[in-house]
DNA sequence: CCAATTGTTAGCCGTATGGCTAAGTTTATC
DNA sequence: GATAAACTTAGCCATACGGCTAACAATTGG
């Protein structure tokens, strides 16, 4: 839940790491489940897998001789309503523009 | 307005940037009223506007011995998309789920 | 013209990133 | 108990990142 969108923002630029993001939010998944799609070797992709982890966007648990990643919803929505919010920002600037210009056009009302 | 997620994640993926993006939804402004609040070496700071520059999240222009630069609010508008699309797959999951588990909770209908 | 403003370029530094191989550990399986 | 499966750890490598100082333009104001 908590809120160092550095590390979020920074586990989503990669295109491994998304890929197994998408990957994970249709069940969870073993490391090697995940793995095999990605022409890399195991260890490389365990560092991704730390990342996305240490972001808090993914949690994982060994049981056996396997560990089963599963999605963390949380935090993508921190990023996401970062995202928004600057959005908002921006479109009621616009508007703010907009209404200036309108008042512009008609001076004497 | 192309698809390079990664470094549109990456350009915000650090404070600095954030913030100068926060900065300049309110409006343009030149480099060093943007360097102004950070305490930081402009040449470092320079190199946070070249990144945020080179993902397209903000353009620049130079007239005189100003730089201005103004934000560009389209690629964001992508990396949020990103993070949408996402959490709608997961919300469609969790629905999926939840309906299996009604289905189970009425054996006999 | 001189000096101050405003960037810009070059280059150094330590750490982080993203890849690799090789070797180790811990369960299953036969 | 030996082998295979599924990670894990250690360590190397090249490049990128985020910071710095110093020196170099290029405008502009006095």
């Amino acid at each position: 839940m908590a809120n160092h969108l550095d590390s979020i923002f920074a586990a989503m630029a990669d295109p491994t790491r998304r890929a197994v993001i998408e990957r994970l939010l249709d069940g969870p998944a073993s490391v090697s489940d995940l793995h095999r799609p990605h022409d890399m070797a195991l260890p490389s992709f365990l560092k991704h897998l730390g990342k996305l982890e240490s972001a808090g966007l993914v949690r994982s648990e060994k049981t056996g001789r396997t560990r089963v990643l599963h999605i963390e919803a949380a935090p993508m929505a921190v990023a996401e309503d970062w995202l928004t919010r600057q959005r908002r920002l921006w479109e009621g600037r616009l508007n703010r523009l907009q209404a200036l210009a309108e008042a512009l056009e008609r001076p004497k009302t």
